[in-house]
DNA sequence: AGTCGCCTCCTCCCAAAGGAGGAGGCCTCC
DNA sequence: GGAGGCCTCCTCCTTTGGGAGGAGGCGACT
């Protein structure tokens, strides 16, 4: 006898996921909440849960932020992420946070069927589609270009790290002995060169690198 | 007929491997390497590879960089980590490195079995133990002495972890559905207690001690 | 000799960040 | 019924960050 919870705002959504446990996994009661709020309560109240299946994009959840919360609340409850989400990158986020599985939207019925089995069964069921298909791009993050830093002049990347020590403009160019304005023009071209809007985002690149390395 | 290949400096470990799927996978072939190089030198040399069982700790390739470099010489192999590392965060990092499994080397037979059977099915197998036993993983408080986080309230925490993402003040007010000053204000809050002087110092702590964890 | 990339620095300008200080509402603890 | 902590939001202000655009010097390559 299984117990299951369905969190999605969207009840057409939460009734066929219904009745595709209720045709597919014999013994089995579904409960269903139509917001992370109410699927709180649910898990609080009703401690013999052995698995949450989640959406992401519940109008009071912003993304994974919803699996944290719950995760927090019910350390010891099961969660499988149920999303339209078919990034790779979404997927580990969401096992970093304590997923024991992820389900895209398009799965078909015996497949879902056959990936609530695995989880209710103690296993991590995760989508091959998702997971196995990239065989490029993922692991070209790090390989990609050698690494972001590989566009940055010598200068640069000189003052790239000192921006990842946390230093601002004004102590670069001291340290560096040159003029502010100076280091502002790099870091203008570090941002443009790295894609990002921002010099938090830039040291939070860089020094994601710098650990990989 | 699957082709497999073990990477594993340890002999013993090649032939118990080997003994294992010879007895348990019917119609298999067995390679076997007992360094990166040489893994490396057979999968290109033999594309009918169906999967490669890559040790973690090679003499010639220090941790997960064999995987890293593996991927990048082989994208569309699928490539199974076998270690005796129980860490999380390791089976996190072999995934996001385009592993399609993890298998620790405590795995009994018929799990190890089992396990080849999925990924050679094409799905994505996890070892159940390490990714389903901590119950506060992640997202816990910190059970660890003294992180430099533990003066923040939970705003503040909540204030920093998206922070830590790169995100700018408004958007974080925009995220967390709140105005923009009091987002400033907890950012103070946390710049005071954690003795910095500007929000990249805080997120580099921050992230410091998340990775810590 | 000319071009190109890089480093240097400048001004003008606007957005983001952060401090200071105040204020109301909601808790809990005493 | 306080007192104190926390969250919320405000104004006023200064500093920092970042973009746009221009400009001179220097070295390398053609």
């Amino acid at each position: 006898m299984h117990r299951l919870l369905v969190a999605d705002d969207h009840p057409l959504f939460r009734e066929a996921i219904s009745g595709v446990i209720a045709a597919g996994l014999e013994a089995s009661e579904v409960l269903e909440a139509a917001s992370l709020t109410e699927a709180l309560r649910l898990a609080a109240t009703h401690e013999a849960l052995d698995l949450v299946l989640l959406d992401l994009g519940l109008p009071d959840a912003d993304g994974l932020s919803g699996l944290a919360r719950l995760r927090e609340a019910a350390p010891e409850l099961a969660v499988v992420i149920v999303s339209a989400e078919q990034q790779r990158a979404t997927v580990l986020e969401a096992l970093e946070l304590g997923a024991v599985g992820y389900i895209p939207k398009s799965t078909p019925r015996e497949t879902l069927i056959d990936a609530l089995r695995q989880v209710l069964d103690g296993q991590v069921y995760l989508p091959p589609t998702i997971m196995r298909a990239p065989p490029a791009p993922a692991p070209s993050p790090a390989p990609l270009g050698e690494s972001p830093l590989t566009g940055l002049t010598d200068k640069q990347r000189e003052v790239l790290a000192h921006m990842v020590r946390g230093e601002s403009n004004k102590m670069i160019a001291y340290r560096l002995a040159i003029a502010e304005t100076t280091v502002k023009t790099h870091v203008s071209a570090i941002l443009r060169k790295l894609r990002v809007s921002s010099r938090v985002q830039a040291i939070l690149l860089a020094s994601d690198w710098q650990r990989r390395d």
